[in-house]
DNA sequence: TAATTGTAAATTGTTAACAATCCGTTTGAC
DNA sequence: GTCAAACGGATTGTTAACAATTTACAATTA
């Protein structure tokens, strides 16, 4: 009955989870407008949950809503733009690392190994898109370990970075990248961890 | 008609603006629930929009939701939290000015003189729900003429801080501090633009 | 032919009814 | 008397139908 409970309530959370990394991902085109109804019966679900998904990933800048006219995948920030969210964003991770790292026990430690893993896996095997879900469930793992509170503006700064992940080559850089990361966080060395996410995150 | 098609397009938005006033003013317990029925019959809407409502205001910090157990006003944020996000905003908001400042048309200059006079008109009364409309309705001005991307963003993080608004005394500094940054813009001076923004977010 | 108006299909916005869940209270067993 | 299960009202979650709006296309006119 948990698992009941659970699953409902993140119908919506899966939803989003689904479409975000899809549009990540470069799936969809960002000129042809997104159809609720399409969705709807791809979910298996009625066109209201659809909605307030696309409502939150407006509101997290991947999709831009337009009234009456429905929602298209968001443009990518201009340079400027992204050099201040980049600043944004590792500022925020570095602050998170600081509050969480002391607090972390042997089993975040082996979570973040499991993530690594599946990242080191998916690297070998080359699928962006599971790559890409590696890449932040690390970041957002230990921003939430944080606080939950960060968490939702780390997302939307985070997205709209990611409306142009150019970035999805070097597979073993990237495994390198957050090994470091990983290694650090369980020697419970704030300093060398900061430094391993600042080189993680360009 | 245009004016009807605004009128509706804005529903949502403008029950949100509404509710998210209220909160910020400390006029709702962070004890009682919200309940959506109440406020359909108070808007004259159905429970739709006030959930679409409900559901951004939780996604900005606002409001907090809850599985099955709908929404309750949000705490506010612990004191590193509260550094962070200043900081952040203050990066944020010098950030935009840099952007914004050299394409500001006189027309934006008597816009923000506008809200400089509602902000001391709201300070002689004491209104202090006004005030804190016109404090942020200056600072969004100036964040969305440089980039309406960074607007969620933005009010997200202020929101957040505004959860314990607790600076709503010495209503002749937040004139002053308001009208250096207005003087400063006018002048198209980016770094004393920048300085009284600064001073004045704290 | 080009522009404009009218019309119908498609799509989004809203509503009310129904289903599922939560919470306080009562009932019953021990 | 105490605790647990069950009942019932209240609330949220979901759905399908309806209303309003947009869009594409055909018909009309200059």
């Amino acid at each position: 009955m948990q698992l009941a409970e659970q699953s409902v309530r993140s119908m919506r959370e899966q939803i989003v989870d689904t479409l975000r990394a899809e549009v990540l991902a470069g799936a969809w085109s960002n000129h042809a407008p997104v159809r609720e109804q399409a969705l709807a019966e791809r979910f298996g679900v009625s066109r209201g949950p659809i909605r307030d998904a696309l409502q939150e990933l407006s509101r997290e800048g991947v999709l831009v809503y337009r009234p009456n006219k429905g929602v298209r995948v968001n443009t990518p920030p201009a340079e400027a733009e992204r050099q201040l969210l980049q600043a944004m964003r590792r500022e925020m991770e570095s602050f998170c690392l600081s509050q969480c790292i002391d607090q972390l026990t042997p089993t975040d430690d082996e979570q973040l190994a499991d993530i690594l893993a599946e990242l080191t896996r998916a690297c070998d095997s080359g699928d962006l898109s599971s790559i890409a879900d590696c890449d932040l469930a690390m970041h957002r793992y230990l921003v939430r370990s944080a606080s939950s509170e960060l968490e939702a503006i780390w997302q939307s700064i985070t997205s709209r970075l990611l409306m142009d992940y150019s970035r999805i080559d070097r597979f073993d850089q990237i495994v390198s990248e957050h090994e470091a990361i990983v290694e650090a966080v369980k020697q419970r060395d704030l300093k060398s961890a900061q430094q391993a996410i600042n080189a993680n995150i360009i």
